[in-house]
DNA sequence: CGGACAAGCTGA
DNA sequence: CAGCTTGTCCGG
């Protein structure tokens, strides 16, 4: 083998680092007559996508010093000119390879610690190792780094804002400082929407002053963030090139948790369950999985910080959670409109709706109404009573195949009888969205701005000042503060066609009471989040009712127990023409499982990460177009 | 990825 | 059998 590492890595341990042998170069024996035995010889991966092996090259003596792992250099590969990444130096070349020279030295690169963590992203998401390390890189050429200012942490006794407002109550003080002594693994705060952030953040960077990297799920939010920092003295790196010369502070959103700080003294990640740490494309990484192996391989805490945190979560964490009054008193109060009782002539706009509005009308705030109109899964329903027809095994919305209901997840089935009333007459329901918001605007006599958009492009652009706003979920990332928020049609949420359903419609919940601020102690006040649903009993609703999160992850974590879904099995979506053919392979080898979807789309399930992971890196792939997605929501 | 080369198909 | 397409291999 000599140390030619191909790039497809052979089964290795989660977090395992590259061991090729760095033997001295210059021992005798090797052909090829390179001028001199002393040449310094590096292993460089080639910067495109398809291409996973890496390559032997010898370092003209003036670039010898800049030469450290993470590097970006050009070589000629086949006669092209290509970008690489020195990925070892000292290397050993094998026998009888004739090495060419490096034709350029382009700049700084991630330093060396990333090459090693791409190589463990690059496994444990089934991508190429050169997606990771440009997502570690600068868009641009950085020649030398510049000098990071001098700055020292307040002392203790200069935080007295530490006592005040959050960390003053519910124990956080003494939750943060556990979290920060943790480095074994990932801790979890759990801290109620309403509550203001920054002071955890500062906390934790006053007692680390250095090393700092906080991740934040959008660009805008890191922006405000950094800003408030700066604000307040501690220097906040503004590129790639400060958070690699040391600027004590890092914030940034999901491509951050590759930024280049050499040695990380702690992570904080806040709204922790948010999905936009999960890279939509593939390699489908995910932000806060990335820090949390950084944080533990370089001996650090990593601290997440979520109203809501997912399953996931909460069974890989050692969690911490305030007080019940603190945290029942930062969630927002819900008022729930049962739709199977409401009168079927107002449809969507009903009269709890129109009053709950009313009220929040007139103030400088807007009333903000949330309509997933994207929710293209039809949902019956029994015409006499209005129960919904949902699956008894795992609670997804049934459709009908003959005279049967059947449950697209699990296979369950049923005749078409109503579970509640016995009746079998079951009706489609279809929202109709399209002249809501001209209904709206003649119901309440004011003006409704409509928020289109996709969530995830632009999600901090500003909207118009109009008094009420409609839009699908996008518009909550839309606004930076409501009057009252209502979800006109919360059973498209909850029944999602997602395993993640619940846990993603809470932290819906929870973004609502974000923009309406916290409970209002007075007894009786009124509450400022509306959801209509059909589904008043939903634990999604009981958790946010109490302000409890705990309680749907206890009752995910048990239903995911029992369906041997995450976090008690790892899974991995393979789709498109060559799926087949990958699944037909690793179908075969022992603790991996795969079940057809449909067309070209293969569920893989594994008991665990590493036995998926394993598996997918020694299965060679095949060819065709595939894409394959650790750690897939849907199904 | 993109070039090199080999094996397969077509036409007269 | 030239002339072309399609597939597989490989790069230091």
């Amino acid at each position: 083998m000599g140390g030619n590492s191909a790039g497809r890595r052979p089964a290795a341990p989660a977090g395992a680092l590259t061991q090729t042998g760095a033997m001295p170069v210059g021992s005798a024996g090797r052909t090829g007559d390179r001028s001199g035995t002393g040449d310094l010889v590096v292993r460089v991966l080639p910067d495109i996508a398809a291409v996973h092996k890496t390559f032997d090259y010898t370092v003209p003596a003036k670039w010898a010093d800049q030469v450290r792992p993470g590097a970006r250099v050009r070589i000629r590969l086949h006669g092209r000119p290509v970008g690489a990444w020195v990925t070892e130096t000292g290397v050993e070349p094998p026998d009888g390879v004739e090495l060419h020279a490096l034709s350029g030295y382009s700049g700084l690169g991630p330093p060396p610690a990333m090459v090693a963590l791409a190589r463990w992203a690059a496994w444990r998401w089934a991508g190429p190792t050169s997606s990771f390390l440009g997502t570690a890189s600068p868009r641009r050429n950085v020649a030398r780094l510049p000098v990071p200012p001098m700055w020292a942490a307040p002392a203790e006794r200069a935080r007295p804002a530490e006592r005040a407002g959050l960390l003053g109550a519910g124990g956080f003080v003494d939750a943060l400082g556990s979290a920060l002594a943790r480095t074994e693994g990932p801790s979890l705060l759990r801290v109620p929407p309403a509550e203001d952030l920054l002071p955890l953040v500062e906390a934790v960077i006053n007692r680390r002053a250095r090393g700092v990297l906080v991740l934040v799920p959008s660009a805008g939010w890191a922006d405000r963030l950094a800003a408030r920092l700066r604000l307040r003295g501690v220097p906040v790196a503004a590129d790639w090139a400060q958070a690699a010369a040391g600027w004590p502070v890092v914030v940034g959103s999901r491509a951050a948790a590759f930024s280049p700080l050499e040695v990380l003294s702690a992570v904080v990640v806040l709204d922790a369950h948010d999905e936009a740490y999960q890279e939509q494309r593939a390699p489908t990484f995910n932000a806060w999985e990335v820090v949390a192996e950084r944080a533990h391989r370089d001996g650090a805490p990593c601290v997440l910080v979520s109203p809501c945190p997912s399953a996931v979560q909460v069974q890989r964490c050692v969690e911490w959670t305030p007080e019940r009054s603190i945290e029942r008193g930062g969630w927002p109060a819900l008022s729930v409109v049962d739709l199977r009782v409401s009168d079927p002539r107002t449809g969507l706009l009903t009269e709890e709706l129109t009053r709950f509005a009313r009220n929040a009308l007139g103030g400088d705030r807007p009333f903000v109404c949330v309509l997933n109109r994207t929710g293209r899964a039809k949902l019956l329903a029994c015409a006499a009573c209005g129960e919904l027809a949902r699956c008894e095994r795992c609670g997804r919305p049934l459709s009908q195949i003959a005279e049967r209901l059947v449950c697209p997840g699990c296979g369950e089935e049923r005749p078409l009888v109503c579970a509640a009333c016995g009746r079998t007459k079951l009706k489609v329901l279809r929202p109709g969205v399209s002249r809501l918001r001209d209904e709206l605007e003649t119901l309440l006599g004011v003006s409704v701005g409509e928020v289109a958009g996709a969530r995830t492009r632009g999600t901090d652009e500003r909207v118009r000042d109009e008094p009420v706003l409609i839009g699908t979920e996008a518009v909550l990332h839309r606004v930076r503060a409501a009057a009252a928020v209502a979800f006109l049609d919360f059973d498209q949420q909850l029944l999602a066609p997602r395993f993640t359903a619940g846990e993603e419609a809470l932290s819906l919940l929870a973004r609502a009471g974000r923009l309406t601020g916290r409970r209002a102690p007075e007894v009786g006040a009124r509450a400022r989040v509306l959801v209509q649903t059909r589904l008043p009993d939903h634990e999604v609703l009981d958790a946010a009712r109490l302000g409890d999160p705990g309680r749907l992850s206890a009752h995910e974590l048990t239903l995911r127990r029992e369906l041997a879904l995450p976090p008690f099995s790892a899974l991995a979506l393979a789709t498109g023409p060559a799926a087949d053919d990958l699944s037909a392979a690793l179908g075969t080898l022992p603790g991996i499982t795969a079940a057809a979807l449909g067309d070209e789309r293969w569920m893989i399930r594994a008991v665990d990460h590493q036995v998926l992971c394993d598996a997918l890196a020694a299965t060679p792939r095949p060819a065709g177009r595939l894409r394959v997605a650790v750690d897939p929501t849907e199904v």
